[in-house]
DNA sequence: CGCAGGTATCTCGATATCAAGATATCTCGC
DNA sequence: GCGAGATATCTTGATATCGAGATACCTGCG
């Protein structure tokens, strides 16, 4: 089946056959189907009161296990926004009850961001909606496709995620 | 090599062992490697001074051949936007000179919007810093392997790109 | 012909994000 | 111990986005 970038890169070899646009195969790809789950997720956390970004800070303090805390700085390079983001992000969660900052006794430069225990049960409930969603999105692919393409994606977001940047 | 992902997956296996967490091997990295690229776009674009919307704007026009020009609509279902957006992009590259706007002869609720000379020029300077850079992110991959990725997520994107909505 | 429903674009208010810089604290070599 | 540079977080101002609704126009049925 054809889909937008496949109109895409044709259009760019009639209009400049002189170019190699084969990169963009796979990264248009890539940047179009994340515009689309951001949508999807949207959708499906709102059966949940949640947004995207709320459910981004409070899955990452659930990952961390028991005490469910994390300091600013851990957040940011989990979900990858700036420090005034992630700031301002914080504070919405805090006036919602869903998580509290704490000093951090090691470091008086610092905080830990510790969820609530109504933001944890969010966490989970959502959790287990979004995987629902995503696993329909996936049925396209067998189990060994998503596998073959877990792999070929790890290739690529490494290097980013590994060296600083 | 292991990317944050791997991290994060194994994370939910150790809190979360009743889940099935596999659809994140897939999305998550799709999410966060879009995030990545979008970085990576910001800055190599600021080399030609425009911003990511504005190359998707401009080169959406360029693509569509001579003399240029898409309605607002057009544009709307290849940059993922909503019309707000588009209206307010349109406003600011008509500003800047890049494009302008045209009563469409056929439908007078209608408009189209026209690449300007100086539009179409910075356009094509863009795509080719763009392609160049993208190159380089995927020289982790062979050739064999980017095919077999683009093959893969045509079959995700497709159902959205299809389907309407 | 006239009207109901659909479509194309724009307006407006609320909000999330970013970049750059401020502040407080830590670390380490001397 | 002391000071320079690194680090953690927050502040601020500008800006892009979205969602919902407004407006103008088109289309096709009766």
């Amino acid at each position: 089946m054809e889909d937008e970038v496949d109109r895409l890169v044709a259009a760019w070899r009639r209009e400049r056959p002189d170019l190699d646009v084969e990169p963009l195969e796979v990264l248009s790809r890539v940047s179009r189907l994340a515009r689309h789950l951001d949508r999807a997720r949207r959708a499906a956390f709102a059966e949940h009161g949640l947004e995207p970004w709320e459910f981004d800070v409070l899955t990452a303090l659930r990952r961390a296990g028991s005490p469910y805390q994390l300091s600013p700085g851990q957040l940011l390079t989990q979900t990858l926004v700036t420090s005034g983001t992630m700031t301002n992000r914080i504070d919405r969660l805090t006036g919602k009850g869903l998580v509290k900052r704490l000093p951090d006794p090691d470091d008086r430069r610092g905080v830990l961001v510790r969820l609530t225990d109504d933001g944890r049960d969010r966490a989970d409930q959502a959790l287990a909606g979004l995987l629902a969603h995503e696993r329909e999105l996936l049925a396209q692919l067998t189990s060994g496709q998503q596998t073959e393409l877990a792999t070929l994606l790890r290739l690529l977001v490494a290097p980013f995620d590994n060296i600083p940047g």
